[in-house]
DNA sequence: GTTGAAAATAAACATGG
DNA sequence: CCATGTTTATTTTCAAC
């Protein structure tokens, strides 16, 4: 069944896809709007969406704001190389607080680290790039891309199709 | 003053502010629970709130779903040089609606776009990609990279800092 | 910013598979 | 026994002042 100690794969059932589906669309739907459209009461609704936030499948629900109306209409991203491998935990912890850093990957290929970054300007960019980047001796070299125009963000989900 | 016509980033001010950073962390709070925090009456966080929306600085709220919890534990990072500037909207199109393609931009540089793509696993990203990809005229080359974990993902936009 | 009505959430209870 | 739906109480949202 879908309401369980521990949310698996497997015990989640068609009502909480869609459940999942719809909140993850708009958070702030009611339970009674959500029960009509999959067809189950509110209180169902309610305890289903309550077990899939205690089991960490739903993360937690947040507010989308746009970066370009807070002034912040440059994205870049930014790709690194490693000096070494200690220096690892405080870069982590670095991007973690970096409130330009929006997200961060350790990934294969010619680099190591992949970052988001947000920036007012390319000359603030350029700053923290200076302050950030070029000051870091955890790394050793990093190339710069340009975001021209995010053709698609969503922060949606969905289980299966391979 | 915070409520105008068009909220403008001058327009916005400290309250506003404050307000922006705790929906963004939590976006199921209450308005009384915000105008505490940030010495303000519900109706007064209730009126900010929906001039935001109103304004376009709000996007909209969302539930976050763990890609994990739902099987999608196989990220990677991809990127494309395009065959030719015609089919660019087909391809556009095609990556709005594909399931498997969280984020698509168009950047500067060696390649002309990075996308974002979730799967169950590496032979599922092996299907993805042949369908998709290999079999799209509108793709030159691309090249694959994985992501071995995400240091940071955040959905959170902070003013200022330069 | 305060007040009162409507709505949504939360908890308690009862029922059916 | 576990999930569902119903009922009741509480909290939150909304609109008028």
């Amino acid at each position: 069944m879908a309401i369980c100690a521990a949310m698996e794969l497997q015990t989640m059932d068609e009502f909480d896809r869609r459940i999942l589906a719809i909140v993850q669309a708009d958070a702030s739907r009611s339970h009674q709007s959500i029960g009509e459209e999959v067809n189950l009461s509110p209180s169902s609704v309610r305890r289903r969406l309550q077990a899939l936030r205690k089991d960490g499948v739903i993360l937690g629900e947040v507010a989308l704001v746009d970066p370009a109306k807070l002034g912040l209409s440059f994205l870049t991203l930014v790709s690194f190389e490693k000096e070494s491998q200690r220096i690892y935990d405080a870069f982590r912890r670095q991007m973690i607080a970096d409130e330009a850093v929006s997200q961060c990957y350790s990934v294969s290929g010619e680099f190591d680290f992949v970052l988001m970054v947000h920036a007012v300007s390319p000359a603030a960019y350029e700053q923290w790039g200076e302050r950030v980047l070029m000051a870091n001796p955890a790394l050793k070299r990093y190339s710069t891309s340009v975001v021209w125009s995010h053709t698609k963000f969503t922060t949606r989900v969905t289980p299966a199709q391979g």
